[in-house]
DNA sequence: CAATCTTATCGTAATATTACGATAAGATTG
DNA sequence: CAATCTTATCGTAATATTACGATAAGATTG
């Protein structure tokens, strides 16, 4: 038990799912909207815009490429980040198809 | 420890955290899903869709009512769910928000 | 009213997530 | 090359999530 099942849900669903996961922390929306922000690749002072230590920031950028959201590259002894803009158009795509479903859906009755 | 430390981040960034929480598992999208294809609202067949045991359903209904997602009204011995647009409608503002200013991020450098 | 049906909640087990300090790995700087 | 700087990973603790069986709560059905 505690693992969730995953087996049987359709894959489009499961998919969402994941990438609803991956944004399901304030400091992973802040990463990316921080990464929005600059003009170029980021080459990590993404430790100080949070409130977190280096480690937990670490395993929060580790969660986004992980999701296919972010990029990282090493370039010497940093490491660059930036948005996935390839994964990030799926994403769009993705929640877009639910949010007009829901859109179309009038009924309420509760 | 284990806990996420709500106070420093952005009220937006939290309540777009929130929402993709409650996104974050199949079973909930499946719901979501569900009830956006029937024409009335739903007294719960729920469970008969879904490849997990009737608590466990319950559990999830819990936390789309706790996000605003989904009302739930007593009848009788059954209990109807549906969408509630409302929140939706927020939702879905909030997420294009992102989605928006991903678009205008043209940036690719790693 | 007893039996039944539906759904929420309780208790509990297993796993996942979050957070941190310490350290490793790899480059650059003096 | 020693010192330093940046970031990933390891180990660990605390909490959260997921899942289930059992049971409670509340109505309806016979």
């Amino acid at each position: 038990m505690g693992t969730t099942k995953t087996e049987t849900y359709s894959d489009k669903d499961l998919r969402l799912s994941l990438y609803a996961k991956a944004l399901a922390h304030p400091a992973r929306i802040t990463i990316i909207h921080y990464l929005l922000n600059k003009k170029e690749c980021v080459c990590g002072d993404i430790v100080d815009e949070l409130p977190i230590a280096q480690a937990t920031v670490s395993q929060h950028l580790k969660e986004l490429k992980k999701a296919g959201l972010i990029q990282g590259t090493i370039n010497g002894p940093k490491t660059c980040y930036c948005i996935n803009m390839d994964v990030w158009q799926k994403v769009e795509k993705e929640f877009s198809t639910l949010f007009k479903a829901i859109e179309k859906h009038k009924i309420k009755c509760c």
